[in-house]
DNA sequence: CAAGAACGAAAAATCGATTTATCGATTAGA
DNA sequence: TCTAATCGATAAATCGATTTTTCGTTCTTG
């Protein structure tokens, strides 16, 4: 049975061609599917394939061409839902068209962003999918555009005069939570973001500040931002709260965001939505099972994926043209944690839940 | 400036050699840190190196030996936190020791898992981190026994007698959960889990059953599992509320079950802890901002990321012996979704926030 | 001073495929 | 019948490195 000997060398091309009695090149033509093949030959070739069980060795066989079919892909973390299933998609639509994804985490570092990218050139990919720690205009892209390698932004990014970008239309889906949040009598609405992802946390604050003003001049919008990491971020918020201010809703631009006014609400004893309203950009699983259930902007990943996978292979295949910015629509769920403001008493304090206050 | 040509062609090491006015067979060894070289030769190398911007083309590079400098890496999901997590952490030790990850999901499928293992065959990997979706004994692992691979096992694997394998000691773990709801007075207590996961579901299963016999002999432990995915655990669980059962705690064995419990918890009006309280195998980072905080067994991602690549280049480099089985202990985080039961009053419907029931 | 050891570097083989050039045999055309 | 075109397949070049072999000098040493 299988019990054989643990073969150290794999067979390669000429074995199959001297078990076929042809030469490798005759191998290698009917593997690629040429049609000047004598039948018998080919059958031949297919039965020594078959016997040595023979596979082509991807590495080798993309040694004598420049572009190999190796896509890299570059994202600021695995960690969160969006990041983790995009990484999935696109490998699986790499995968569909015979390439292999290479995925490296920039860890949100525009340094490490520009190394990987560095490696990925080394190994001559035939593209890359990258996902700007900051935006469009970094060292990465700058990288990218300098050693002329063809790429596809997504994510962070709105447009480039270099590359094709895809990401989810953020403004569009900003504006509806300003009908959610406005449309729902809410008048003193506070918005949470990092300033760093420039491009699209000014999107989306614009596209919200601009519904909300026009559906109601006089609605108070304050804005928390901080440039570079979450914790900066949540002592803003921590000192906005403890001078007195109480806006009767909260829409974060980002995930960790969302978890930081969460934690903040927490500390202070204050329920969702009877005490404020929250709405956050990126949906997560556990949202719709905690309690109360947070609304959330879903982003569409398999859009964006599939989207930057088309303009890539596009490019892979040398097409010229301007680059083309795609936006894709989102989804805003409405869910418990937005609710009118007014409606339950708002003070500290949970009723059966102690507050921690530590 | 930087507005030269877009070269084509990168230089490749003949383009140094010739530069430098030395053979190509010197430049390499001059890259490769050879001290047989006259040293004004390699200085002249080293100047032509940074005059033409030359790296080494690591696929060219890789052809001539026998193993190349790539890990492969292939895990069930890349959605969540933990396996997110675990990818950088791969990612970033494989990056150190000079290779190149390339990671995979096999999306729950073990027919997948397999195919992608061949095509990491393909490749001639290095060596191989498998996360695998059933147990140590799946086809992958027969896959790599068979192709004389060599890999290392980790997360729902105990040991293996052909590869290493690392895990969360999750046994453990469940022991200290038991002693955790049974020492708060719980005395009847549902486990849920997919048993498909058999190896380390039955450890954290057992771990939890003895400990808490140990401590109170009477004490009720009911099971629920379903064999393949989640969605069939979610109607037995709704069924077994159904017929009247009343557990006073839940132990969840995975991150999926305890985002069903909860919802399911959601549906009927219950409370953590009042009503129920709830601990999950694996941590999120929303489980901290949520009201209540989820208790949940943090896995040690990093040690078992770290000492899987230990053992994995252990045996790149040759190693031979037993495989050896490594568990790395679990910490347990008490949050506040774990009371003392009939703390409070034990009924459906929630008090300020509205049951959806839908 | 001649033979052998030591040294440094170039030439050549190698990895495993693809692609181009070449070649022999058969068939077609004049 | 002889040359030309066609067909099928092989030999050889190529991709970009590494590693082994070979070779010419210089340095020892008897």
């Amino acid at each position: 049975m299988a019990q054989q000997e643990v073969r150290q060398r794999r067979p390669s091309i000429h074995d199959v061609a001297s078990h076929a009695g042809v030469s490798a090149a005759t191998v290698s033509k009917v593997l690629a599917g040429v049609t000047t093949v004598k039948p018998e030959n080919a059958q031949r070739v297919f039965d020594a394939v078959e016997r040595l069980g023979y596979r082509v060795d991807p590495l080798a066989s993309d040694m004598r061409r420049a572009k190999r079919r190796i896509i890299g892909a570059i994202m600021p973390e695995f960690e969160s839902e969006f990041f983790g299933s995009m990484v999935t998609e696109l490998e699986g639509l790499a995968e569909q068209r015979g390439y292999t994804l290479v995925a490296a985490s920039s860890r949100e570092s525009e340094a490490r962003e520009k190394e990987i990218l560095a490696r990925m050139h080394d190994w001559r990919v035939a593209g890359v999918v990258l996902a700007p720690v900051r935006n469009e205009h970094g060292p990465a892209a700058d990288f990218m555009k300098a050693n002329g390698m063809t790429g596809v932004l997504i994510d962070r990014v709105l447009s480039d005069d270099a590359f094709d970008t895809v990401s989810a239309d953020s403004a569009a889906a900003s504006a509806e939570v300003a009908r959610m949040l406005v449309g729902n009598g809410h008048s003193h609405i506070l918005v949470i973001g990092l300033a760093e992802q420039a491009a699209t946390v000014r999107a989306r604050l614009e596209g919200f500040r601009t519904q909300a003003l026009a559906l109601n001049p006089s609605v108070r919008i304050d804005v928390i931002t901080s440039e570079v990491s979450v914790e900066p971020l949540r002592a803003s918020l921590r000192d906005y709260f403890a001078r007195g201010e109480r806006p009767t809703a909260v829409y974060s631009l980002l995930l960790k965001g969302t978890l930081v006014a969460l934690s903040e609400f927490r500390r202070r004893g204050w329920h969702c939505p009877n005490d404020i309203s929250l709405v956050g950009f990126d949906d997560a699983e556990w949202m719709q099972v905690t309690w109360p259930a947070i609304a959330a902007v879903v982003q569409p990943v398999r859009q964006i994926a599939s989207e930057a996978m088309n303009l890539l292979f596009r490019r892979v295949e040398g097409a010229v043209g301007p680059p083309t910015a795609r936006l894709e629509p989102c989804q805003v769920l409405m869910r418990e944690s937005v609710g009118s403001p007014g409606s339950g008493p708002h003070s500290g304090g949970g009723d059966r839940q102690q507050p921690p206050l530590s």
